[in-house]
DNA sequence: GCCGTTTTCGGCCCGACTGTTTTCAGTCG
């Protein structure tokens, strides 16, 4: 029987349980770390392990050496792990959960599960609420109060927010606190600022003299559900719609650093303050400390950079992932622009699910400052679209003609189709149909959930077809619910760039499929990448923020979307299919 | 446990807030 290798977010997760574990054993604090970086990095290779191990390479992932290459190899080889086996007989794997109650640590879970015999969450909750708790040496009433508002607390918390519902109410939340007295600015931060997919809490943070009126009225918001925590210059709350933010405040001669720290993300900050230890400063979120004890005060980012003797880093790349060595070295990209962007190559109209005409649809574009629009109806053979059959391609046909007529050089048009990847691999249009629309995405939607082996080689099919263009959101995956198909990316990834296909960085924040670990993996591999609305709507085409975010995130540069090619060049690259 | 044009051993960031404490530990980001 051949057992299919661990993926790397599988072995991260395991890393990242190992870490939980010996957390609450009382660890060596920076054992525990090594093995988190470890797990995220897994997290972020964009190529599987199983293929690195293959080439004796594991080490060189970062934050991966001997031992932990050990361990992946071994779980890799025999799905065990015995290192961890012994650790969960010395400590109860349940306990692990309990790490997710709010206020709840490791050393509270060791105290618990020592003294009160405590091994999962009910019986947490039942010691709570028979207030064994309050015994407890460092507790007391408020703190068991706690502990059984945080257990309350994890019952309505949803997972982390998808990034389009939170970019919305955060910029609700700053116009609110532009309002607020003496507010000079206020501005995102965080995993938001970063434009990670999904957001935990929103962080915001605001330049004021004086702290307490910002405050005040950020806590007093009418929407404040409870108050998290409250201080002079940071307080968290919940709001209704289970939406938590946290402001900042702080004076606006020190505001770089605060952004700075706000920011993060942790890992790039840690980075950050290394660097100044070598220059001899200590950074904090205030400002920079000399050895002497004299402040260096930082208004800009680009002020705390500098004093680093690095250029400005992009939030978006602030993850540790390499922006600071590439930063010291020179080598930080030129990153994709929302004003690189030419063309939006997938929309739909009410050809097919679409809410807009062929011309509502191209002055909307033309509005947004697209000068290239494909209008990409979903093929007839997807049910529920209903999309245009082959005879009616060609009504399409000639209302796009009458519309480019109408709007002259303004915007150009070209008629293409989301062609369906059927179940059986077969594409919705037969090639001679394909053959004479101007531009082809091929997509998968349904039986998304087949075997690895099937589903992979269905969509290399499609990309070695060679009127196919573009592979529409690869993946399938909806944010929150559904995870991506299971593919061999590292195979689809080698079959795009044989054949020249592009991949789509959809932008919609339900899919941001290609995300951005594996567009940077095809970026680095000069497969060309595109980046589409999938727009049903006029309001939806305002969403291509997300797809550049998710691309800068990848470390994309303009050169290689085609969607910054302008018409001349784009319509060679179509034109180099064999039709 | 990882890592190194100052190191292969000895480092590995910093502070706010809370609650339980009379000076600090735990949690969080």
């Amino acid at each position: 029987m051949t057992r299919e290798k661990l993926s790397n977010s599988e072995l991260a997760e395991i890393f990242q349980t190992i870490a939980d574990l010996l957390e609450i054993k009382g660890e060596n604090i920076y054992k525990i770390l090594a093995y988190r970086k470890a797990a995220d990095s897994l997290d972020n290779l964009g190529r599987e392990a199983a293929d690195i191990a293959r080439e004796n390479g594991l080490a060189s992932i970062p934050g991966v050496g001997k031992a932990i290459a050990e361990k992946i190899t071994e779980l890799l080889n025999t799905g065990k792990l015995e290192f961890l086996e012994k650790l969960e007989q010395e400590v109860p794997a349940g306990l692990v959960g309990l790490l997710k109650v709010p206020d709840v640590g490791p050393k509270k879970v060791a105290l618990f599960w020592k003294e009160l015999g405590v091994t999962s969450l009910s019986d947490l909750e039942a010691a709570a609420r028979q207030g064994r708790l309050r015994t407890l040496p460092g507790m007391g009433e408020k703190s068991e109060a706690k502990v059984i508002a945080g257990i309350e607390a994890l019952g309505r918390r949803t997972d982390r927010m998808p990034l389009g519902r939170a970019w919305p109410a955060a910029q609700e939340l700053l116009g609110f606190l532009r309002q607020a007295p003496g507010v000079v600015r206020a501005d995102v931060a965080g995993s938001l600022r970063r434009m990670r997919s999904t957001i935990g809490d929103v962080d915001l943070i605001v330049a004021a003299k004086d702290p307490r009126p910002v405050m005040d009225a950020f806590i007093h918001h009418p929407d404040v559900l409870r108050i998290v925590s409250q201080g002079d210059i940071k307080s968290s709350v919940e709001f209704t719609h289970r939406l938590r933010a946290q402001l900042w405040v702080q004076p606006p001669e020190r505001f770089g650093t605060a952004l700075v720290y706000a920011t993060g993300s942790k890992d790039h900050n840690v980075r950050l303050r290394e660097l100044a230890l070598t220059k001899g400063l200590s950074l904090s979120d205030k400002s920079f400390l000399n050895k002497d004890g004299s402040e260096l005060l930082c208004a800009e980012e680009t002020e705390v950079y500098d004093v680093l003797g690095l250029p400005w880093i992009p939030p978006e790349l602030r993850e540790d992932h390499g922006e600071v060595e590439a930063a010291l070295t020179g080598k930080l990209p030129r990153l994709l622009e929302r004003s690189d962007l030419r063309a939006d190559l997938h929309d739909h109209t009410n050809w097919s699910d679409g809410v807009l005409s062929i011309r509502e649809m191209a002055l909307a574009a033309k509005a947004r400052g697209f000068s290239i629009l494909a209008i990409t109806d979903h093929s007839g053979g997807l049910g529920v679209t209903g999309g245009p059959t082959i005879e009616q391609l060609k009504d399409q046909r000639l209302e796009i003609d009458a519309v480019q007529q109408e709007m002259a050089d303004s915007i150009r048009l070209l008629q293409g189709t989301e062609v369906e990847i059927k179940a059986d691999g077969a594409l919705d249009y037969p090639d001679e149909v394909l053959a004479q629309l101007d531009i082809v995405v091929a997509s998968l939607h349904v039986s998304l959930r087949q075997p690895r082996p099937q589903i992979t080689k269905r969509l290399i099919d499609a990309i070695r077809n060679p009127n196919v263009d573009i592979i529409g959101h690869p993946t399938g995956r909806l944010i929150p619910d559904r995870e991506g198909a299971d593919l061999d990316m590292e195979a689809v990834l080698s079959a795009a760039r044989e054949s020249g296909v592009a991949l789509e960085i959809n932008s919609h924040p339900a899919r941001l499929d290609l995300d951005d670990v594996y567009a940077r993996r095809a970026a680095e591999m000069g497969i060309p990448l595109a980046v589409n609305t999938d727009a049903h709507a006029a309001s939806d085409l305002d969403l291509v923020i997300f797809g550049v975010a998710t691309a800068r995130r990848a470390w994309v540069s303009p050169e290689i979307v085609i969607n910054t090619w302008d018409y001349g060049r784009l319509r060679g690259w179509l034109d180099r299919r064999i039709k």
